[in-house]
DNA sequence: CTCGGTGCAAAGCTTTTGCATCCGC
DNA sequence: GCGGATGCAAAAGCTTTGCACCGAG
């Protein structure tokens, strides 16, 4: 939908290089869902992908998506996140900037947010146990405190109701 | 192995409280499960629960598993983990402080951390954003730099091999 | 032309669910 | 005794795998 043919164009190239450093080759198949998840905006998971290509031009299987997203992780392309139980939710890493989430545990509502003490976190890490760190995740379970959340109030219990895993 | 008597009769009560709380029934098969999870060291996941049980006095399914792992991450004595794509892992709440986890992605090897800045980086999350957190998850991914690390030199290369996910 | 990549469907693995039985309250 | 909890097995849901065919190099 809101595909920046500029940043398209620049991640391409990265792929590219990356099929070619690993002597991979450079399916339509796979510039295709690397324009498609550049399309997106938001965190996807697997399934919504899929269908999103089904609908329009290309004709992909699961197996093809699965394989394409290694690769894409891989080469820092896309980025896998682990919100819930059962799935892997991913996201473009670009134009991004490297960010992390506060997820409500009413309402599933993500926030991004970024913060320079995480790197400074990292560094002291990687200094003191000898570890290079690719790359980290950081994520909040929080309950909004605000009257307009999908859910204000529902988890104001000493205990928190069992979490619906489902997407909003 | 290491069950520490006064931290499970401390956890112990903690559980019942709860389960009065939520009018659930104290039954033998939870509190089996709550001291076999208190007797352990170490990250698990629900199979090798089951399997420890099974090897033991206790005959318990992995429903009942599942359930006892939901009612205990809900009153914070275990926690859930989702290092890993597919399965979750767990670990005792008490007495360990909070900490957050480095892990190797040449071979899975865990350090566990603890750093006041992310405190803080909360805190300023629950001012700015109007939420209460309730818990976080905070996980760095690394390639070991020392050369006795089980997998030393493997992941050099620009890019990553895509990662081994089962448990070492 | 070769052999890696793909689509399809079946299999695999973790987790959930249905149901008869059991037992805490 | 009632109704929640359990065990078992079957089902569900996400992901991986096997295989024949296709097509990039």
């Amino acid at each position: 939908m809101a595909l920046n043919p500029k940043v398209f164009e620049e991640v391409s190239k990265i792929f590219k290089a990356y099929l070619e450093t690993k002597e991979l080759r450079k399916t339509p198949e796979r510039f295709a869902i690397l324009e498609e998840i550049y399309s997106r905006t938001e965190h996807f998971d697997v399934e919504s992908l899929f269908i999103s290509m089904q609908e329009k031009k290309y004709r992909v299987s699961r197996a093809t998506l699965y394989n394409t997203l290694d690769l894409l992780e891989d080469c820092f392309l896309v980025t896998r996140h682990q919100f819930g139980k059962n799935m892997s939710q991913f996201e473009k890493s670009f134009p991004n900037r490297q960010h992390d989430h506060l997820i409500c545990t009413d309402c599933n509502k993500v926030v991004e947010f970024c913060d320079p003490r995480i790197y400074s976190i990292q560094k002291m890490m990687e200094e003191t146990q000898s570890f290079k760190v690719i790359h980290h995740s950081l994520t909040f379970y929080a309950s909004c405190t605000k009257k307009d959340c999908d859910n204000f109030g529902k988890n104001n219990s000493v205990y928190r109701q069992s979490e619906n895993q489902s997407n909003s």
